[in-house]
DNA sequence: TTGAAAGCGCTAACAG
DNA sequence: CTGTTAGCGCTTTCAA
């Protein structure tokens, strides 16, 4: 391992002191060209390679950012979301020079543990929380800290001074609540997702109003709230297929259940889209490998990410700046997994 | 934000040294459990917690260990190896409490410039390399810097000193290969994967290992290298489909491409397994979503991170350890996605 | 325009 | 068993 070359050893060797290298190395305007070009030269031939640690001692700053994860990474294998968001946060740090720390922990308290520890190992200048979850210690103790964070989705209830980013869900239902219905279904069902995400209950909500501003009934026995599993999810679907009027149209929250209901589909010989139309929350480049061309919405994760990263940093330059949240747009990406209905046709 | 305590304060405030309050934090031995008391009251009283740069400048250690991505984290966007692996390296590291840096770079110059931050920037105590590239920059500057750090994958050939984890992708291929065999299988189509990547070699080694052994002949026309899109897989799959004598058997280097192909072939109307088997490497739980009970080749991702994380920390406590490789068995879970040629059958 | 000196928060001899 | 002292490598007044 190569003996690290500190700014005292270029200082002696360049005949200068330590205080003129590091200015020469942050290119202080008060420094001649003369000497910066010497220095600089000294610095190329010994390999000299800036300490962060000791930077960020006395800087107070580390260049850092941290990014908690939800309780079991595990829960994120499923879908692209996780290294979409890592993504679009990556590429801004990396803009700015900063690099990425990650929670490591699998339990809830772990994870805690893990942010307490960057927090007050003063290992990161921001962090990133990159799920909402109802009574969870890790908001109320970044909060409490003021430590600058930015939170991915959407705080629960009765919390204020949280800057967030999120999709406006309620309006994307709506959206494509309002595409289905105007290609004649009514017989909408709404398919997945536990409904103690905040995500879900939005989607749930302009799913309702849509249906309710186009005069359509909401049946209860379409809405299925169920846990992402392929058990669950086979059993949601079989039972409203074998209502008696089984619905036309499925607004699916997420892609692995739209790619479970398109295997049942298909196994009951159901056409997509010609006897049956699919929208599917959660675009991803993914569905370019199903046979069937789904209709997705496109929750725009990259950005999620990016953005989340742009504003902890507008935090950490200015801490006492106001919350705010903001909202990056969905959009439908259409393809012909749906049909138009009779009403329409006629 | 909290105001730093640090063990100045708490020195202080208990009436010791900086460095009795230092003995105490590490738990000394040398320490009197009374004073151990009286400060661990103070510790807590004043909420202190490690400043983390400060102990690393001094101790040159920075319970952090570094992560190098693909270029592009966008290539591991569409399987779940990289949240996989992540979790596996995370697991081992949270236990001996180590956080993750992750490389934020896009391009490989940027890559390689975040790993020269981490290594001489002193942020992380060793690194894990997420590929194997031929050409490229990062193994051989952490070798040539005597860096500690894994290779996760081969190493591109005629290098040495380097510890890797990996499958025995060769034995893997052979075994499914057999496995396909002994179904009465010999029309066998080996689709997928570019073959500048070491596995693909490897597996078409295997592959063609069995075939021989098995005295069937194998068939040009029947191997498929291909880069993992829909545009050519389904380019390929069409080709292998319309020959004369079309295979009943697909090895498959991709989950996705399987996906892909499950598709097409249920688009021709051709059953799986009735009529088709298929075999896929890299299983995911994700298969459970599809309605084809898919074979798959477990290559065990979590624990290739795991054990990649493990070699990390030998080789950071014993800088000097002779380079190894390790071998992360592969296995097959056989689902319904075959039959019994008739060759068996008879 | 540059240098000297102090100190960031911690650890680790070395005394006592 | 505990305190004193001297740095780790860097930045940053303050003086010159």
């Amino acid at each position: 391992m190569n003996l690290s070359v500190t700014i005292k050893d270029v200082a002696k060797k360049a005949n200068v002191a330590p205080s003129t290298v590091s200015r020469v190395i942050h290119n202080s305007p008060t420094i001649s060209e003369k000497t910066k070009r010497k220095v600089r030269k000294v610095l190329k031939e010994m390999g000299y390679h800036m300490n962060e640690n000791a930077r960020n001692l006395v800087t107070k700053s580390t260049k850092a950012i941290g990014i908690v994860m939800k309780s079991s990474a595990r829960e994120s294998l499923y879908n692209p979301f996780f290294p979409e968001v890592i993504r679009g946060i990556g590429d801004f740090c990396n803009k700015e020079g900063y690099s990425l720390s990650l929670t490591t922990g699998e339990t809830e308290d772990a994870i805690f543990e893990d942010v307490v520890k960057m927090v007050q190992g003063r290992r990161v200048d921001g962090m990133i929380v990159l799920y909402s979850k109802k009574d969870d210690k890790v908001v109320p103790y970044l909060l409490k800290q003021g430590f600058p964070f930015v939170l991915i989705g959407k705080p629960s209830t009765n919390m204020s001074g949280i800057t967030f980013i999120d999709n406006d869900n309620v309006q994307a239902a709506r959206e494509v609540s309002e595409f289905v219905i105007n290609l004649g279904h009514e017989r909408i069902a709404f398919l997945g997702g536990s409904p103690e995400f905040e995500v879900i209950q939005d989607r749930l909500t302009g799913f309702q109003q849509a249906m309710e501003q186009a005069g359509v009934d909401v049946r209860q026995e379409y809405i299925k709230l169920i846990p992402l599993n392929r058990t669950d999810g086979i059993k949601a679907i079989d039972e409203l297929l074998e209502l008696k009027e089984a619905p036309t149209a499925f607004l699916v929250m997420d892609l692995l259940l739209g790619v479970l209901l398109l295997g049942v589909l298909a196994e009951k010989n159901l056409k997509v889209p010609q006897q049956i139309s699919v929208v599917c929350f959660n675009h991803s480049e993914f569905i370019e490998f199903l046979s069937t061309p789904l209709t997705t919405v496109d929750i725009h994760t990259y950005q999620l990410g990016y953005e989340a990263a742009k504003c902890v940093f507008d935090l950490i330059a200015n801490p006492e700046m106001m919350e705010k949240s903001i909202s990056i747009p969905t959009k439908i990406i259409k393809r012909e997994s749906h049909f138009v209905a009779e009403k329409e046709i006629k």
